[in-house]
DNA sequence: GCATATTTGTCCGTATGTATA
DNA sequence: CTATACATACGGACAAATATG
């Protein structure tokens, strides 16, 4: 508090509606290697090298395995003692496994949510991004937004571990979408159900909406697994 | 497969249900401290030192780092910037948050699962714990039993990936439980709720063992989140 | 199957910054 | 305000395991 000016930079960073709150680079390595990882940049079975990484991040080799640490139990990373740090490799029963806690999570978030002004909000948010990307026809921010009217219908239990738990388990999700960006038009058929999903929910009808999104997801979870099963097949999985 | 005896101790260590598996220090000092915290060994607030436990643990804090990285992904620990890692202090709201999840995966497991020989055994045998400690009159036994009652109600989905959710949500509650031991008794009453349950899986009925389960859950959070919120005020509460 | 190179696992020492008595 | 204790982060070392030719 030694310059007249601080209160200027505090009350932007407040304006971004995050505290200034420092944090320790393997934090910092964290969110770059999950972001990377999101966005499919590194493909599932891919080595984390300690040497290469730690060189190219600009950090120490420790610090680089605490963040390890960290994406590990997200279950992003795997360990293999003495071998190292993978990419996590979904099979085709985590793709079942992750399918079948998002319809317990979302249907119970729908049943017992509260289908009102700040959670209905974010779903209507997210489906009418879903719409004008497909306007655009970016499929890629289509994609985006189904992800965020997913977590809009789980946040209507406005639950922040449950919230937590959702983003993660969308990010692990990710790891299987990414190999298959043939199918780049995958969400798109799934605007329609969104839509319909959230006029339920606007209209009080949670119930109506479970069982629109139960069948929804179930569908979702078929057509997925048969692609992913499909090309364990292929000459191309290492 | 060099030695003719080969075979034998695989199958010796398959009948364990553990494969060989070394681990990796990191991992072994995480196995330790997870226990010392679901004994309630260490008290929910406590200051983790690094250089003490390091010289305790006999590892270097550079591995001890690790493990607090581990433990804090799984809610057991937190991390605080230049202050070093505690053990969770739940609120009265994580204790709702818990019993949340908890109710939206037990309920569901009931309704969903498999009421069938291989989860519905495990289900009797928690049970049948619980009743044989009660009759001991070891309430401490009881508690655990209450725990596995629980894990096998989240088991009858056959999900890995439930099951760890479910381990880790009870191992965070019992953040919360040894700090009212006080009321060592507080597992007895729920012995016969839990044979209701039971009586109603085997009989085929999920959805009436849900309704009893949901009731009995609800009960369970008030006692707990009262009794919780009692000792905040309590002057003992640092 | 073997010898070699590479990489991980784990430890130590240390300089710097932060919090607190 | 100072002093002390502690966490942060780095770099180096070496054994052990693994990958490579």
């Amino acid at each position: 508090m030694t310059t007249p000016l601080a209160e200027d930079w505090i009350s932007d960073l407040a304006a971004d509606g995050a505290l200034p709150s420092p944090v320790s680079t393997a934090e910092r390595i964290v969110d770059i290697l999950r972001t990377w990882l999101s966005d499919g940049r590194i493909a599932p079975g891919s080595r984390m090298s300690e040497e290469a990484l730690s060189r190219a991040l600009g950090v120490s080799r420790n610090t680089l395995r605490e963040a390890f640490r960290l994406l590990v139990r997200e279950r992003l990373l795997v360990h293999e003692l003495n071998r190292g740090v993978f990419v996590r490799r979904l099979t085709v029963d985590d793709v079942h496994s992750l399918y079948r806690l998002r319809r317990i999570l979302e249907v119970s978030a729908l049943r017992d949510g509260l289908l009102l002004p700040p959670g209905v909000n974010r779903l209507r948010t997210a489906v009418d991004e879903g719409q004008a990307a497909a306007g655009r026809q970016d499929w890629q921010a289509v994609g985006t937004a189904n992800q965020h009217f997913h977590q809009a219908v789980a946040g209507l239990l406005e639950d922040p571990r449950i919230n937590e738990l959702m983003s993660q388990l969308l990010a692990e999700l990710r790891l299987a979408f990414h190999v298959m960006h043939p199918l780049e038009d995958f969400h798109e058929p799934y605007l329609t159900d969104n839509q319909r999903v959230c006029q339920l929910v606007e209209a009080g009808d949670g119930q109506g909406a479970a069982e629109v999104l139960l069948a929804y997801l179930t569908r979702a979870e078929h057509q997925l697994a048969d692609a992913y099963q499909a090309l364990k097949t292929d000459p191309r999985s290492t």
